[in-house]
RNA sequence: CGGGGUGUAGCGCAGUUGGUUAGCGCGCCACGUUCGGGACGUGGAAGUCGGUGGUUCGAGUCCACUCACCCCGACCA
């Protein structure tokens, strides 16, 4: 007996806590706030940059990087992305240290005051805008799609592992272009492929939407945001794309003369998701036996464990392991050999179901003479034999099949959670069990803040319009076409 | 930033009205028996009791201040 989880059922967030710490994936700094990401958890994270760089790389941007520290007039220089961001920022006032006067140790210098303070970036819209400024002149010179890999740095209130933490890691990527349209259409093309991304490769299904004008993001004319539901019933926004307008070209000047010889202000977009991704696969997969991966992201998919008692067994199935070790690693498959002989079998079983490794292959004495092999599935539990001469074939297919039963999982837990309603009564009484609420919606700020107030629960988005059929407004009562999704969020 | 709570070995905790050498479980190390679902035995290492100051013959224990962390609210990806 060693690593116990808190049941999901007793104490969903302790249960969420326990999980990240014992699986390995990351722990609390002695930085407020901060948390450290440990190898297992950044092996995630490797997993999930390579695949989203590689479809942004396919949509045509390229990587960059900007600095970490922002002059705090650009931060100001857009009045709503400043009212959005201040509340919530570190701040550089000096650049220099030294020792103190009882000898303890070091104070700030005051002499090395800083002449203007830099602000810690909590995004990075301002200092790209401040130089897109000097690479934009021509329409030639659009459109401009740049994505930057980075850390950024929000003071929140309160923190916890991935889902919020002060400083975090993710992508933004901030593109310009030469006129709405085509903004409009890259701010909607990123929400596609982080839908796509979401689905497919980590194997969490998402609404895609639009922000009410409370929610959007400080700065932005339209965002769009995918919205996930954990298995609390709690949404998680798990990624955004944000339509500018030309806000930052006309806060830093930036302007472009276009083909018939007119100046005119750039368009902007920017987007971006973070390791709270992270977050978002453990709370829609996992469960008390420990972490379920989607084999996409499993920076190990196959774990290969030897039974044996003898020394002679031990040789016999450590042959045979191997060999199913190098056979499967020539097929691109991640995999792993635990050999070692200072834990027994019980006990790695119970340690890669934590780790929610996706395949689990044991083989003892028995299994070399059948020519088998025992696999386990990490999101059924389910165990079988296999045949050795199959067994490459059966685990590729396995892998595939994994991955598409926990996302087939996880979207009918959704569907059974997601509920039509056509009055705020309904809301209110079923909304501390948690789930999606779809209603229709002509409301006003005021009322999404009376929304709030009586519920708890926020809009998480505005619905695409799919049919012309109407409905009346929860709140006002108004006849509109517009549906949104409340919900508690994260 | 308001309300509540906790700081004792790597982790989780106990420690009586102040009284010698501060304990227990897990983990760790060594050896042996084990090994198809988190093994067992024997021996061992590991602590400035969050910090500072005070009361006292004597403080993990009482007092003051302070720091850190956790939970609940307001704020947020």
């Amino acid at each position: 007996m060693a690593k116990v989880l808190t049941p999901k059922e007793e104490d969903y967030s302790q249960w969420y806590n326990d999980l990240v710490l014992k699986a390995d994936l990351a722990e609390n700094s002695s930085v407020r706030g901060c948390m450290v990401i440990k190898p297992y958890g950044y092996a995630i994270w490797e997993k999930i940059q390579q695949t989203l760089d590689r479809m942004f790389k396919e949509t045509g941007h390229v990587n960059a990087y900007f600095p970490l520290f922002i002059p705090k007039s650009f931060l100001s220089k857009e009045a709503s992305h400043v009212e959005g961001f201040a509340k919530e920022c570190a701040v550089i006032t000096h650049y220099r240290l030294k020792n103190s006067s009882d000898g303890k140790g070091v104070i700030v210098d005051p002499e090395a005051k800083l002449e203007e303070e830099l602000i810690v970036r909590p995004t990075s819209e301002t200092i790209i805008w401040n130089t897109y400024k000097n690479w934009i002149q021509s329409y030639r010179d659009l459109p401009l799609l740049i994505n930057q890999w980075a850390n950024v740095v929000r003071w929140e209130m309160r923190t916890r592992l991935f889902l919020r933490t002060a400083e975090f890691l993710w992508q933004e990527g901030h593109t310009a272009h030469a006129t709405k349209e085509e903004a409009m259409e890259e701010a909607l093309k990123m929400i596609d492929v982080y839908k796509t991304f979401a689905e497919n490769t980590l194997a969490i299904p998402v609404i895609q939407g639009r922000k009410t004008e409370n929610e959007r993001f400080a700065g932005a004319l339209e965002t769009y945001t995918i919205e996930a539901m954990m298995q609390d019933g709690k949404a998680l926004q798990s990624g955004t794309s944000h339509f500018l307008g030309q806000n930052f070209a006309k806060a830093f000047d930036v302007k472009f003369l276009n083909s018939k010889g007119e100046l005119e202000y750039v368009w902007a977009t920017s987007w971006g998701v973070s390791t709270r991704l992270i977050g978002a696969v453990i709370m829609t997969h996992s469960d008390n036996h420990g972490l379920v991966l989607p084999p996409q992201i499993a920076p190990l998919q196959v774990i290969i464990i030897p039974i044996y008692k003898s020394e002679t067994e031990r040789q016999q199935v450590l042959d045979y392991g191997k060999d199913i070790l190098h056979e499967l690693k020539h097929h691109g498959i991640s995999v792993k050999f635990d050999d070692r002989d200072t834990h027994k079998p019980g006990w790695k079983f119970a340690e890669y179901e934590l780790k929610g490794v996706p395949i689990r292959v044991a083989i003892g004495p028995k299994d070399i003479e059948n020519k088998q092999v025992e696999i386990a599935r990490r999101d059924t539990l389910d165990k079988f034999y296999v045949s050795r001469d199959t067994l490459i074939e059966q685990i590729k297919s396995l892998l595939n099949e994994i991955q598409q039963n926990i996302f087939k999982k996880a979207l009918n837990f959704r569907n059974n959670n997601t509920y039509e309603i056509t009055h705020i009564d309904e809301l209110k009484s079923n909304i501390e069990n948690g789930g999606f609420f779809v209603a229709y919606w002509e409301g006003t700020k005021e009322d999404e803040k009376l929304l709030n107030e009586q519920t708890k629960a926020t809009i998480r988005c505005i619905l695409p319009e799919e049919s012309s059929s109407t409905g009346k407004c929860i709140i006002s009562g108004k006849e509109t076409k517009k549906r949104v999704i409340i919900a508690k969020a994260y």
